[in-house]
DNA sequence: ACTGGTCTTGGAACCGGTTCCATTCTATCA
DNA sequence: TGATAGAATGGAACCGGTTCCAAGACCAGT
């Protein structure tokens, strides 16, 4: 029933080759021959099974993406920055939604084996050495984004330095009882940012000579909900703390509410500060390190794309660059 | 260099045809050959190549989903329940960020020809009959989320009755002064839901012999910014309006974002509704309508696998319900 | 007229599966 | 024992493109 390629060879009175050729307008078919093809092509509306194309030139003409989707606003704004890019290639995007560690293995698997995917970007998950030399021995490049393997290009931003600035934000305004809340230390996900913007939190107290208290540190469950309850502890402590320096912005909801909860201002009896700089940040007037979250998704297509053309230098580790953005949710501690 | 199907037939001492078997466990292979089959797949570690399996059933494999996709958080809520349903499934996800009017019309064409997918969700975007026509032509099975045709199936809410609940809230509360904040009336994309909305409201408000003032419809692009310009003017009038229904939470945040930076308390100045009930909604503790995101992608894409599953009924359409959840925004009106 | 080179072209082989038909083998029954 | 049905299997044909090789056409130079 669909029109194929024999089809408009017999038609145009020429081989399949030539329509082949005029198709992939390059090899070199005499002006009147291609013209002839063309114009067989137009009046039987020909256009090539992308599945003939896909089996013969071996390669599936389309791009992965997994992530840990949809739980995040900061990696659905990756994605923009992937898609965009892609858009006007000749690649499909497909999405894999990473929502347990079996299926993130799952996801691991499959893009290695059989040709799904010509390129893969891996969104803040961080693969094991088995799962890098899988991926090389089918020869499927991947570019990592938000994440570290030492012998892949990657996208990232240094979460430590984050942790700094947000440290010496808090401390030049005053603060000197500083809390933390974020995601476990250990996650079925080896998530790293939240440990990593800890530590550089940690780092800046300990130069100055600032004791960091335990019970300053809470962690659990990524999400509002959580931070929330999280909050309501460190409230409740006998000392608390002036100042919370959230892993995430979302995370960063969650310590507003809790605030809101017992009748605190913020600014004002508590500062607050995030990081991320989702959309939903400017509108809260929320003090946080904003990361590009756009570009990185950009970026990691780019050196994608790169790599699939061939161009096969050692990984390369590219480093976005955090800002602080100082809105209305951190001031001077109470006096 | 990959291992092919012919390698395992010629290893099994078998023909390539029993391996398909195997593979497709279905046809009748004795339990030894099978068993010896399995055996040298698992040795020579085979995995059949997607490419020659789409081609030869003439399927991609694959499952595309074209949506005004990222500007929106409620585009987005849908698309995970889309995901939800599929990723068990042996299909893959692939997506269509549509930005322009040509960008739409560019896929709605590509998904129409060549067999790039097996089955196509549209959310939020209305199709002529022309494409209509060229994905039932092409044998591609459609289904709308949040948009109508009558010859195809769909997943919608009633966007009347939706602005008809907002309407009678409000009244309730004893506001007679309503403004309305929403998209243009006709749109590249030729978006319905903010129109049908408005509709209620005005269907509402004559029933009640309360005359719907010109300058309290205010239209424009979508958007947390302009929805926030557009309260200013509403602000600015004589008699401003005592109640504002924004035709989105997304244009709500707008309308919020002006009550405040006018000084003026919202729901004690100012009764604010929006519509959808995205996330941050509740965290807001915006009083809106809640129509199910989620829901509508899920039951969207449930729709379509049936239909690929080869159920020709007749197109249903299926009304998912509202619900107004009243929270912190809306109250009576000052005295 | 013959030689050698370039340009254009046809079509077989191939990509890696699925499917169907013909064949072989085995068991059952008259 | 021979006929027959059914199960198991091999392999050619096919899906719809791309690619490569050989061959034909054409031109210039001697």
């Amino acid at each position: 029933m669909p029109v194929t390629i024999y089809d408009v060879a017999k038609q145009a009175n020429v081989g399949v080759g030539t329509v082949s050729r005029v198709l992939n307008n390059s090899a070199r078919v005499s002006p009147d021959t291609r013209q002839r093809v063309l114009q067989v092509i137009e009046t039987l509306n020909f256009r090539p099974s992308i599945l003939g194309q896909r089996l013969s030139r071996r390669r599936s003409l389309s791009i992965g993406v997994i992530a840990v989707f949809f739980t995040r606003p900061s990696v659905v704004e990756r994605l923009r920055g992937s898609e965009a890019l892609i858009a006007s290639s000749e690649y499909d995007l497909i999405v894999y939604n990473v929502e347990s560690p079996a299926k993130r293995d799952d996801y691991f698997h499959e893009t290695a084996s059989n040709q799904r995917v010509d390129g893969l970007i891996v969104v803040s998950l961080t693969p094991h050495d088995a799962d890098v030399a899988r991926w090389q021995s089918a020869g499927v490049p991947v570019v990592l984004v938000d994440a570290h393997h030492p012998s892949l290009p990657r996208v990232v931003v240094d979460d430590v330095r984050g942790g700094e600035m947000a440290a010496h934000h808090l401390l030049e305004l005053g603060h000197r009882k500083i809390a933390f809340v974020g995601d476990p230390i250990h996650t079925a996900f080896n998530f790293t940012s939240s440990r990593d913007r800890l530590t550089g939190l940690r780092q800046v107290l300990d130069e100055q000579g600032i004791p960091f208290r335990a019970e300053f540190h809470q962690a659990g469950e990524h999400g509002q909900e959580s931070a929330c309850v999280l909050t309501h502890s460190l409230l409740s402590l006998n000392d608390p703390p002036t100042a919370i320096f959230a892993a995430s912005d979302t995370q960063a909801l969650g310590v507003m509410q809790a605030a809101r909860e017992r009748g605190l201002t913020v600014p004002r009896d508590l500062s607050v500060i995030g990081f991320d700089d989702i959309e939903i940040a400017e509108y809260l007037n929320l003090t946080t390190i904003s990361q590009p979250l756009f570009e990185s998704g950009q970026r990691g297509m780019g050196m994608l794309l790169q790599v699939m053309e061939g161009s096969p230098r050692a990984p390369i580790c590219e480093e976005l660059p955090l800002r602080l953005v100082i809105r209305g949710t951190t001031a001077p501690p109470p006096a």
